[in-house]
DNA sequence: CCAATTTAGATGCATTTGCATCTACCGCAA
DNA sequence: TTGCGGTAGATGCAAATGCATCTAAATTGG
């Protein structure tokens, strides 16, 4: 019976968590330096990627912007160059005035494939080694349960 | 036999990332918009809580930068600040003429208490109810175990 | 129906960030 | 020793970010 036989709930939770953070870091700061990301920022990136996921083609700016961590001003200025620079065409929502619709141009989901195809190997050749096919699949299985809990506003269920 | 069953383990490895990144996004999201870091940005109350659990006191710079997901020019004004906000202090490393040690001051080391305490229980009440405390030690233990094996910098042991 | 409140998104402005570069120092090798 | 590549941090500068605020449109309550 070590140290830690009297942890605390609410101190597990904390080393839980800190655990969890460090380590989407560690990643992050592999993933991002890689050759993958030099056209785009990782959270450009992600803008693009979510929209390819997205059904319908179309998605609204404030259902994205759940995906990402960034600021409703930061991700507007953000989706502002991504038009600019010709991967992402807005239309206004047609049945809510105020909103706006996004989705990919050609040229968008081309590039968003080009960089996916790059990074979901830069990913793979991370965990891969890391973490076997089960505890992968545990892995995700309690993020998502994670995720899933944290609501009000579900994870976007995104029938392929 | 559901849909899922050709999966390739690069596919697993992508899917896997990406239910970890939005875990933490979605995570991270809520405790930073909480009343906790109203004093303190979370990567600066990081930066003290860092210290806060270095054995010796005193970090090195660079060794700070592997925790944080910042540049290292980012990490050097982030540090410039605290200093200035008399949170943190530095000293030239002795062995190294080039390196900086840094460590809290009391005034830091008791801000970082006061934040943490109220972080911690930030933290506990959104993964309490999300994950059981089994899960929440096998999620640390494949967050722990992804972070080991990306090295070659061993996340630094650190006997409390 | 109208006024008041709320929500979606854009924008001004100060702060933060990253890239490129610079300086100083270390370690190594001739 | 001296010179040379490599590492630790700092800094100029442009770009990205967040906060506060603004406008317009939707929603709510009377």
């Amino acid at each position: 019976m070590a140290g830690k036989s009297t942890e605390s709930p609410v101190r597990l939770a904390a080393e839980t968590w800190e655990s969890l953070f460090r380590a989407q870091v560690a990643v992050m700061r592999k993933l991002q330096s890689g050759p993958a990301f030099r056209k785009l920022a990782v959270n450009e990136y992600d803008v693009l990627f979510t929209l390819s996921r997205c059904p319908s083609g179309w998605l609204r700016l404030n259902e994205l912007n759940d995906n990402v961590l960034l600021s409703q001003s930061s991700l507007s200025r953000l989706v502002e160059r991504l038009e600019k620079r010709g991967l992402i065409a807005r239309m206004p929502a047609p049945e809510d005035g105020r909103g706006v619709l996004l989705k990919l141009t050609d040229e968008g989901r081309e590039l968003q494939k080009e960089i996916g195809r790059e990074h979901v190997r830069d990913i793979s050749e991370l965990m891969g080694p890391a973490l076997t096919p089960a505890e992968q699949k545990e892995l995700m299985r309690l993020t998502t349960k994670l995720r899933s809990s944290l609501g009000p506003r579900p994870p976007r269920q995104d029938p392929r």
